[in-house]
DNA sequence: CGCCGTATTGAGCGCTCTCAACGAGGGTGG
DNA sequence: CCACCCTCGTTGAGAGCGCTCAATACGGCG
């Protein structure tokens, strides 16, 4: 038997959620930040912004779902993550001075916040409270990247995919159902791109999980019923 | 034909020197750290710290190599890094509150500087220098460890090992050969974690790399004889 | 000289990919 | 409203890559 608590910390070291809480900050700087942040709305399929272009400044996801992928010369595509709401992004090719590393595009129809990089950077400057946030936030990012190189070099298509079940249940956990299993709500191919391979395997390993009662369809949503045991499969324990 | 400056800023994208530079502290700041640094020797093979332990303060490697790896509990080990003088470390789970997420090696007698953990965050607390440095540099190796990802979820064994000889050139360059080519000594058997594959895979890619004219061996070294095609191999670029 | 850890080579198997055909479902235009 | 199309998903078969097991070779050190 393996307690709920030592999943979720086994767990936590696969996926990371944004530890930046703009809220947080004291009022002075938020206004900073009020001051400047626009509302951007992006429907359903369209790209953000694209791998190799100029990092203009910070966003927030306020509502929907993004997926965060790169393309690479041969056609194929490897989505890193998923962000849900609250996610902060955008700022880590800034403060490195990069192009963006990675293509954002949209799962589904999403809110978010912007704010240009001059007055992102203007707010970074005057708030140690930002700046802490971001030195934890990309620390434990470390840990997570790092973990993940882990999985992928050593682990095979079941393996990689239990995770991916894993961690994208908590991406699509609602506020209503922290405790219970959420509707994990994403197309079979970028379910594929984000486990690290083929639509086909996908497929079949799918069915495999639906034989072995790990999990349960419907329509084209996928449910996790023996949590317990994808973890175990997964292989992630330490 | 590609030049040298197009595959330089490729690699750099998939791998990272330390970005921090104790010497460029203000006077003051530098005095803290001279205060509390303890020198340390590592004899080769011997065991800088294991995953899961507490970690106790930052190290700076000052010269040797070390391998930073993952110890999986089907025995399968994963490098994820090799670190050569000037690489500074130690200080992420620290800022994240965890526990080493990796275990630390020497592949050669090592001399390192350290410094306790409570020493470095009052370092860190006042140096704003300090603290800017420690931002840029992990912005840097996410986009790195991002990459990398793409290349372990998505390549081939040939790819990844090209890759990972590209990458130790860098490592393995002393100051009198920075345009030369790099002797490359490392174990068989650590290569073949670093790539993440077998031994036996690795033993026989190697040598298909060199009846290609790619490589050279001089005993258990490994040199890199046709810089274009190994990169070209790799297919990292974009 | 012999031993032990490290490296190479060979053979066979299994996992994953690719190619190909078929099926389902949603959206669009007639 | 229905027919059609196009995208997305499933299923099957075959090939190839990479893994494992096993035997042999090398090399440094006592």
């Amino acid at each position: 038997m393996i307690s709920k608590e030592r999943i979720k910390r086994a767990l936590n070291r696969f996926h990371f959620y944004s530890g930046i809480r703009i809220d947080s900050l004291p009022e002075n700087e938020l206004e900073i930040f009020n001051k400047h942040a626009k509302k951007i709305n992006l429907k359903k399929k369209k790209v953000l912004f694209r791998q190799g272009s100029y990092p203009n400044g910070v966003y927030i996801l306020k509502s929907g779902k993004l997926k965060v992928y790169q393309l690479n010369y041969d056609g194929s595509i490897q989505i890193l993550f998923i962000y849900a709401a609250g996610e902060v992004f955008g700022y880590r090719p800034i403060l490195s001075n990069e192009y963006q590393p990675v293509s954002i595009a949209a799962l589904e129809d999403c809110e978010l916040l912007f704010i240009e990089r001059k007055f992102f950077l203007e707010l970074l400057q005057k708030s140690l409270t930002l700046s802490n946030q971001l030195l934890v936030s990309l620390s434990h990012e470390f840990t997570v990247l790092t973990n993940r190189i882990n999985v992928f070099a050593q682990r095979g298509i079941k393996e990689r995919f239990a995770l991916a079940l894993l961690i994208l249940n908590e991406k699509y956990k609602s506020e209503s159902d922290m405790d219970g299993f959420a509707e994990i709500k994403l197309a079979r191919t970028d379910l594929s791109n984000f486990v690290g391979t083929s639509l086909e395997n996908l497929s079949r390993t799918l069915n495999y999980f639906k034989e072995k009662r790990l999990i349960r369809t419907k329509g084209k949503s996928i449910f996790i019923e023996h949590f317990e045991n994808l973890f175990i499969l997964s292989a992630i324990d330490s």
